[in-house]
RNA sequence: UCCUGCGUAGCUCAGCGGUAGAGCGGGUGACUGUUAAUCACUAGGUCGUUGGUUCGAAACCAACCGCAGGAGCCA
């Protein structure tokens, strides 16, 4: 009878010795003596290693065993006995082991450390090491959060489309999607667009969510989404995952405190379900991780307008490389100081000057702000944007009159207003901002399995 | 797009005007309940590319290419 398969994680978290298991996976590391070997195998269900002894009275010892390289694939069958050696509790003992595939002599990934800049060039591998192992683990588990707090409030996910021919936000930096032809594909129609209009790649679902939350109230996406800009920072990608909850009947005040509650529920449950994970983060990529998580749990975000940001700034005395100035962007610089230097905590931000955003934010009783909010995080930035939109059907149309905006190409959007309007609001979440920020890696290419910046779309 | 820095062995780096080095990894052997094992031996390089300066360039200069960091834009 053929032992079912036990994962490395459920070894090693044993109670009791077991005579017969079988583990899958990939060596990480073999030493050698004269009479048996020690082989670590990783499966990837936890960051630890299972250290198996391999005697060398097992079966084909010499031709099979001694040359297994790092990488190499097998499968070991034998007893689950606690480890005579220091450092591990569990061991297995081999009866039988089966190779199925050894790593060729050039594998590169070493038993030390590999700096993250070489393991990107190996993205195909890079799962393998230690530190991805664990970044990829708690990517799952954030994803899963995610849908879990959505769920648990009875939010309805929307799957909103990733080709989309409005151009939401009049950003620009969009990528297009045609055909190789760039028509139809049909000769006869080569010039014709293929969807009958341009279309692009979409940088956000809010447009296609605020209808839905017009219709099911409470809404939220989770999707990729992609921006054309030669962005060469550590926090930009051509092609990231977003996170958009739209809820209708809802004012800004509500929508920070979702965004907040938000954030918090994602730390705890990375607190609470990637200890192993995290400890690595803490011990080798940032040394100051379980600190500031812990923090993000225990204590409440604070709030500024605008206005009091830029008070704030200028009584700070810092100087700035960028002047502190009512009516422009807060620079990232600003930023940093406000989240990491003044209150030393996430913050959120709100009531913006109204020239520097869109179209679609509503517009305050003072007539010179909207209601947007950005939620700052130390050592990131902003990691949330949001605003109350704009439910007021002439308000609306001004602004996309001042910003330029064709009404017939948002039709469906304006139509929102005239059909049952009700005041609505909504935020986008960065998903590997946020991941970023629970695990302390400071390159968001190393939070995304296959990344894709600008120059670089490799695998 | 702008600004700065860096490209030397598979990896991490030293060499900074006199002709190629170390540690790790690989190979071979020894030894050991080992655990980033240890010890010995060994293979491995158009010093990013092109051009220039020089008796001589990995080193100095220029252009280009690639990568990284910062800025802007944002999530």
């Amino acid at each position: 009878m053929i032992t079912k398969r036990s994962m490395v994680k459920a070894l090693l978290a044993a109670e009791e010795p077991s005579p017969r298991v079988r583990v899958q996976g990939w060596v990480r590391t073999k030493r050698d003596s004269k009479a048996f070997s020690f082989v670590e195998i990783n499966d990837g269900s936890c960051l630890a290693n299972i250290q198996v002894i391999v005697d060398a009275t097992v079966p084909d010892y010499e031709t099979s065993i001694l040359p297994l390289r790092t990488g190499a694939s097998i499968e070991v069958e034998g007893e689950l006995v606690e480890s005579q050696g220091k450092g591990q509790k569990w061991e297995m003992v081999a009866k039988s082991v089966i190779i199925h595939g050894n790593a060729d002599e050039d594998y590169p990934l070493q038993k030390k450390g590999h700096n993250a800049e070489f393991l990107r060039s190996i993205s195909h591998l890079r799962p393998r090491s230690n530190l991805f192992g664990c970044v990829f683990r708690v990517r799952s588990r954030l994803a899963y959060a995610v849908h879990q707090f959505f769920q648990q409030k009875d939010f309805v996910n929307v799957h909103t489309p990733i080709i989309t021919a409005s151009d939401c936000e009049g950003a620009g930096e969009m990528f297009q999607v045609k055909t190789l032809s760039g028509g139809t594909g049909d000769n006869e129609k080569g010039s014709e667009e293929f969807f009958g209009k341009p279309a692009f790649l979409t940088v956000s679902g809010q447009l296609e969510g605020e209808t839905f939350a017009c219709a099911l109230s409470n809404i939220y996406t989770f999707g990729p989404t992609f921006r054309a800009e030669n962005s060469h920072t550590t926090r930009h990608a051509s092609e990231f995952w977003m996170i958009e909850p739209e809820m209708a009947f809802c004012d800004l005040d509500a929508d920070m405190t979702l965004a907040e509650e938000l954030v918090k529920y994602l730390v705890c449950d990375v607190l609470e379900n990637c200890a192993e994970d995290l400890e690595l983060f803490g011990k080798f990529v940032d040394k100051g991780l379980m600190e500031r998580l812990h923090f993000v749990r225990e204590r409440s975000f604070e709030r500024v307008t605008y206005t009091e940001a830029v008070e704030l700034l200028e009584k700070s005395g810092v100087k700035f490389e960028f002047p502190v100035e009512y009516g422009a962007n807060l620079q990232s610089e600003h930023e940093r100081y406000l989240t990491e230097q003044h209150f030393k905590c996430p913050v959120t931000v709100y009531n913006y000057p109204k020239e520097i955003k869109p179209f679609y934010m509503r517009l305050n009783d003072d007539d010179k702000t909207v209601a947007a909010m950005d939620l700052l995080v130390p050592g990131i930035g902003e990691i949330v944007g949001g605003s109350q939109r704009e439910e007021r059907l002439d308000i609306l149309k001004g602004n996309m009159e001042r910003d330029g905006l064709k009404e017939e190409e948002y039709w469906w959007y304006v139509d929102l207003r005239r059909y049952g309007s009700v005041p609505h609001a909504g935020f986008g979440l960065g998903f590997e901002r946020m991941l970023m920020f629970v695990t302390g890696v400071a390159n968001i290419r190393d939070v995304i399995p296959f990344p894709r910046v600008p120059g670089w779309a490799e695998f």
